[in-house]
DNA sequence: CTCGCTATTGCGAATATTCGCAATAGCGAG
DNA sequence: CTCGCTATTGCGAATATTCGCAATAGCGAG
């Protein structure tokens, strides 16, 4: 609730104009408990209207992603998925061989964000990284 | 020369078969100085011969990424790129709204790497990864 | 409340990527 | 060197994602 608020407030201070069809995207990602395909996300945006379309689905995401409300993660499942950033920062590690996903405690990024802060002047998107890897069951 | 055969000695040690298809396309991200497109890898290998498809590509991509000789990269520019491991390992700082890419010190990530690897123990693919955020020009 | 500018949408087409399957061809065994 | 098993390929079709453009609709100004 506040969640999407918040957001949708954000959107509109920075000049984006809010339609219904943003909305019910921020709502449906914004309680969703997982992350979720761009189908996905357009199957649950037609059980409120018909009138939407994929695309719009996709062009919602990518200015979500854009303005830092989203992240959007190729875990090679040859689909891009996305999710807020609402319950909390997390690391994938995304495993090469069993496409298994283990989340590790974000706070491991603190210190490379500030380094990158400091060293470049790129503040960094370290809420969602993915990292891939081999996982312990496969390396052995 | 010599960065091809290891990775295809490799290969063959891992039970590969090795087709002159993939000699191809590693021979080309290999002397690649930069990433590449399917597309443009496809472009460079049928220099060479009429006999290949894009699927194949792709496929070859996809198991030198598995077998950690190749990163991708989805850049969000509507494709993937890929490229080998040989120049060297570097971070791609990736801004989400220019898409400029700066890269960094690699160094940074190898106390990362060893909390990942004791912690979790996963061995982390640290040589390519991508993180996306607000370079210092679009700060403003 | 009305008007006008222009950001967004929906649609269909274009691209990028993956998949299924039968035909081909590495490579180890003999 | 030959044979046979099965990983790989090429091909066409299926999916996933992006793009171009005309029609629509937010939202600030009056």
């Amino acid at each position: 609730m506040s969640h999407c608020n918040t957001i949708i407030a954000t959107l509109r201070e920075r000049g984006y104009r809010i339609t219904p069809q943003r909305e019910m995207v921020i709502g449906i990602i914004a309680h969703a408990e997982r992350h979720m395909s761009a189908e996905e996300i357009f199957a649950e945006l037609q059980k409120h209207t018909q009138a939407t379309n994929i695309a719009t689905v996709y062009r919602t995401m990518e200015m979500l992603w854009e303005e830092g409300f989203a992240c959007r993660n190729d875990l090679s499942e040859g689909k891009i998925v996305y999710a807020t950033h609402q319950h909390g920062p997390h690391i994938h590690l995304v495993c090469r061989h069993c496409n298994h996903v283990i989340d590790a405690d974000p706070e491991l990024l603190v210190p490379l964000g500030n380094e990158l802060r400091t060293g470049y002047g790129f503040d960094a998107d370290l809420q969602h990284l993915s990292i891939f890897g081999i996982c312990a069951n496969c390396k052995e």
